[in-house]
Order: C-alpha cells, then structure tokens, then sequence
DNA sequence: GATGAATGAGAGTTCATTCAT
DNA sequence: CATGAATGAACTCTCATTCAT
C-alpha cells in the first residue's frame, strides 16, 4: 500500500522530471515565446494534454522550469565543492567547475538570465538564491586575503562581481564565437590558468 | 521635382527610423516572441498595415532591427575615441565607456544577444563587425604592451575576450541585482577604476 | 482495440466528409475566393480550429474537395449504368443521367469547372480521370456503329466533344435561363427525347 | 473650347478602357476574389488611387467590366453578320464566328458565365440582351425551315437551346482539353464543318 | 486628375487550453 | 492518469479604400 503510493509519487516525479527536461531543451532554442505546448510534448514523448496533468499552464512550466534549475540543478551546487579550498586552488576550482559547466550548457544559461531578467520575482529570487550566496563567498574570501595581507586593498564587492562578471560573459562570448576562437572547450585548462592568474596577480600585494 | 524625392526618402527614412525604434522598445522588454505586432504599431504611433509597408513581416523587422543596432547604434563606434591612447588611458576609457553604454542599455543588450546567439547569420555577422574588431583591437594593444615590457607574457587572446567578457558579464549582472548592489551608475567611476587596476596590476610585469 | 482505432478512423473520415460538404455549399455559391473558413465552419458545425485540424488550409480544402468530386461523388459512375447498352438507350441513358445529375448540381459544376481550368494540375488530372474516359467510351460507340453501318462516317473524336459539350452547354444555360426556359427540370424527359432525337438522326445514314 | 471639353471626355473614355482591359486581364486569370486592386493598377500601368477616380469601388469595377462586355465586345455583334443568310450558311457562319470567338477568349467566357450566374441582375439582364435574342433567331430560323419543310417538326425552343449549348460546352472542353485534342483552334474549319453537318442533317426530313 | 502611403477591418492561421474518452 | 480532437481568442498579414500632396 505505502509501497503502492511511493512508486506513484515516483512515477509522479520521474514523469515532472521528463517534462522539464523537454521543457528547457525546447525553451532553450526557440526562446519561450516562440515554443509550443505541442513542441514540448513532442519532445518528452507524450500528448498535450498529459503536460496539464502536471503543470498547470505554459507560463507554470515556465516558472517551474527555471525555479529548477536554480535550485538543484547545479547551479549553485559548486559550494560543496569550494568547501576549505586554499588560496589558489580556490579561484582555480571556481572558474574550471563554472566555465566548463557554462561552456556546457550556454543556451540554458543564455535563456535562463533572458527570462530572470524579465520577471521581478524570478530576478530576486535568483539573486537571493544563487547570485547573492556566490558573491558573498567570494567577497568573504577577499577580505580573508586582504587580512592576511595577501591581497592589497580593493572593494571586494566591486572585485568579486566582476570575477563573477567574467565568468558569465566569457561563457556568453564563447557561444557567439562559437568554434572560431581560442574560447573552446578544448583550451578549458589554459583559459583557466590564464584568468587565474590574471585575477590572482591582479590582486596581489605588489 | 529632385526636392520632392528627397523629401520623400527623407520620410520614409524617418518612419523606418520611427518604427524600429518602437520595435527596439517593444521586443526589449517583452521578447520577440511574446511581441505583437499591435504593440510595435501602438508603440510607434501608426497602424498596423504601416509596419507592413516598411518590413516584410515580423520577424524581417526583427533582423533589420538587430543589424542596424549593430551596425550603427553606437555598439562599435568606441574606436573613434580610442584612438591614440596611452595605456591606462584605454583601459579607463575602454571600461569607463562601455560600461555606461552597457548599464544605460541594459534590456536592449540582453536582447540583442539572446536573438544573435539564436541565428546563425546574425552571429557570424556580429563576430566578424562587432565583436571581432573589439578583440582584435584589445589583443593589439596587449601586444604592444608586452613587447614594451610594461605587461607580462599572456596569451593576449584569452585575455582580450576575458575583458570583453568582463564588460558583459557586468552588464548582466548589473541588471540582475539592480539597484541592490554597489553595481549602480552611480558608482560608475569607482567600478571602472577598480576594474581597471585589477587589469592593469594582473598584467603588469612582477 | 482495433475497434476503438477503427471508430476513430471512421470518426475522422466523417468529420473530413462533414467539412467537405459545407466546404463545397459555401465555395459553390460565393466562389472560392470569396468564402471565409468562418463560413465554412459555420456551416459544418465546427470550430475555425477545427478545420486546419483536418486541412492544411484554405487551398487544400479546395484541392481535396475538388479531387473527392472528381473521384467519387458521381462524376465519372456513370460508366456503370452504361454498360452494354442498344444505341438509342445509350444516348438516352447518357443524356438523363448527366442532365439531370447536372441540373441538381449546377452551381457545383460551374465551381468546378472555373477552378480546374484555372489549376494545370486539377485539369490534367481532371481531363484524364472523368473527361478522357467518357470521350472514349462515347467515341467508341460512335466507331462501332460506324462499322455497323448504322451511321455515317463521321469524325468520332469531334462528335464525341459535340454531345459532351451538348450536355455542358446545356446545363449552364439551364443555370443561366433558371425558370424562365423550357429548359427546366420539369421538362427532362422532353429535352432528352429532342436531343437524343437530334443526335441520332444527325449520325444516322441518309 | 467645346474641342477641350471634347477632349477631355475623349481622355476619360480611354483612361476608362484601359482600366477595364487590365481588370478584365487580371480578374480572368486570377479570379475575382483574388485580384487585388493593385494587381489591377499595375496592368493598368496607372496608380492604385488613380482606378477609385473612374469606379467606385471594385465590385463596380466587375460590375461595369461584365456589363461592358455584355453589351460591346463583340458578344451579340453576331446578329449585323447574320442577316439574311440562307439556311446552311447561317448555320455555319453561327458556329464558326461563334466557336473562333469562344476559343480565342476562353478565359474570358468562363469569368462571364461564374460572375453572371453569381449575380441576379447580371443573369437577368444577360439572359434578356445576349442570350435570349439570339435563341430567338435560332427559334425563328428552325420555325421557318420547318414551315418550309426543309426540317422535321422539333421543338425550336429545345433545339435552339441544345445549339447554343454545344457552342458554349464546346469551347469549355476546348479550355479544358487544351492542346491534348482535336478541338484545336487549327481544325475550326473541320470542327465547325462536323458540328453543322449534325445539326443539318439531325433536323432534315427523312 | 494622379498618386501611393496610411489605415483598419477582416481574412487565414496558430496554439494554449479543455474535456470526453 | 493519458490522450488528442475540438475550440476560439489572438495573432500575423492582406488589401480595399481614403486622402493629403
């Protein structure tokens, strides 16, 4: 019985699951304005009306697909990851583990920040969520170096936003560049290295 | 007789004017694809059928639209004044400019991007006239300054785009936050000098 | 299963006959280009959307429609009663049947006729599928009571086209005349009697 | 000044006629309903506004371009080349101007009859100016050959119908059939020798 | 009188949403 | 719960008509 009732929540799930997954991979290309319910369908393997069975309209999926994705999907997961990391290894880790996740996965982001961006809510929340908590991590980090005097004097919060700031364009230009430029995949390692060193150095007590 | 035509180009040049720039407002803030062409009509003050007369359909105002902001709207026409310019100078000037450009045109930026990164035509166009001489010109200057002995070895190709990808990384972020962070116009000078200090100490030779 | 499939087959063929009828209503009496797919709905009973459920658009609702009359509704079947007939009853069967299905169908056929002439694909097909077959049964005859020495020597492939256009000709001055002629359903037998009279007498030998 | 006024009106009339030469042009091969009025214009090789300064709107377009076929181009002109003519001739001379005529204007005749049969007025007044006077010669004709003895005893009002009939179906099959027939404006002669030889010979005492 | 840009009513078409099966 | 045919509101686009030049 109890068994019963778990394997339909899960049914349940795997199938919200299934739906957002088309969701963003439809969203992502054609924009959502220009998406269809039936594209979406299509994509997930299985008829326009099983979609309202577990959203309740367009914009729901909408809503529901980019709350998601901020959440649990990665986005902000790189935390664990940063945990007790040391100077170098820290911004090292910091920008491999988020480029090579943007590089990626660029359309979902470029769609992502288009549609945060338009809705109040959704903006907050992502600030609050996501945005904020990277950027206070990075800021206590500097103000931790420039304790230690490793670092010479700068407004951390000018400095962690644009650490950040480059992280999101390099990403957005590498989509536009596409395979034209030294911004692949490929050069992960030493896009990594040289933006390490330019931050680090940049930083540095001269 | 030759007046007279002239006058006419005169006007039709001002309504395609008129029109894009309604367009411009119109799919800005709400999307292409969310968009009508009622909107647009509305927005510039003429009928619905006009729009018709000076654009084939929508998504040909779409196109138009994109590349006149390309070509023309001040996105590329930074290098007139950078001409010329001493080391810090350009890169004060370089942030300075475009970051106000950026946070002044916000909407209008994330859009264009999420529209050219979506058509394949659009993109290669935007590399090759924008983006393209951008880099091309930040990598030349990087050069010189390593050859001067003034900045260190760097892969001036990967730097060149993290700049870039700095300014529009900024920019995005800027939107994202609003006004709830050090992120604001009114900081502008400030920014810009501390972005340009951790570029030009990053480079500079230890 | 298969009976629930099969249902739903012959529900969707009934709703495609279903449009087609009102379809064929609304063409005929306000012209092709001159119909709205509102009208057409209204008249089937069904929803605008609807029909684009069953027909690309506008233009294959024609061409579907013109091609059913073609091919099934009656045009062609009369090759049926035909068959095996004396001379006089050929020609009398012949002008009955087509005059009288012509005369209840008059508009339709002048919308047919206007349409297929206007598309080369509908005339060709139109032209080999119903015309050309009546031609050659009709001429057919003719040769054989040419050999029988029942008629004349006469250039069958005209003759043929004569009758046919006899009957064409007929029915649409029935159409243009409506009640004001002799040429009223009223009368059929009589007016087949005259041309039947008419043709056998014109072939007959001297 | 009488000569101005004269002129002027001469002007008009020939604006007037080449306003309708194009809609008669357009409106025959694309249909009424998918004409536009710029199409018309463009034949016309005058501005759209300029055909609003000699019709009222477009149906009065169609309206007086029907009427003024009716009544001038050589639809009824028949009669002046008909007078007195002894018996074979007069039935020559009906089919051959009448089917040479028809052949060379095919089109044309069909946008007729759709338009004409579409309207009340239009089908009324054709009946009565074209279609009627000359059923009424046929009838006079077959009366007088008959009271002559020249002819069996027919219904005149039949025949007569069944002759303009054939002449009409004629040149319908000739639209249809196109060059894949023997019912090519190279073999009139032949054709119309045929049809007269069935019509003389159909109505001939035995 | 000639013109064609401006217009909006109205046409064709799409698509989010519902609901009977 | 899954489905997809039915639907009409809303969209894009067309075009007859007007009117300032």
């Amino acid at each position: 019985m109890t068994t019963r009732i778990k394997r339909k929540e899960h049914l349940t799930k795997t199938r919200r699951k299934q739906i957002l997954r088309a969701a963003l991979s439809i969203f992502s290309t054609r924009g959502y304005g220009e998406s269809t319910m039936a594209d979406v369908a299509a994509e997930a393997g299985v008829g326009v009306g099983t979609l309202y069975n577990y959203y309740k309209n367009k914009r729901d999926l909408l809503i529901s697909l980019v709350q998601k994705l901020l959440i649990s999907e990665g986005l902000i997961n790189i935390f664990d990851k940063m945990a007790d990391q040391s100077s170098r290894d820290f911004m090292d880790s910091l920008l491999e583990e988020r480029l090579e996740f943007g590089f990626d996965n660029v359309q979902t982001i470029l769609f992502l920040f288009f549609e945060i961006q338009r809705d109040t809510k959704l903006r907050h929340q992502y600030v609050q969520d996501v945005v904020g908590p990277l950027l206070a991590r990075i800021e206590e980090y500097i103000r931790l170096q420039i304790k230690r005097g490793d670092c010479r004097k700068v407004d951390e919060r000018i400095i962690s936003r644009a650490m950040v700031g480059t992280i999101i364009g390099s990403i957005i230009l590498y989509r536009l560049e596409q395979h034209s430029s030294p911004f692949a995949k490929a050069h992960l390692k030493k896009i990594t290295h040289e933006l390490s060193s330019l931050f680090m150095s940049g930083l540095e007590r001269k």
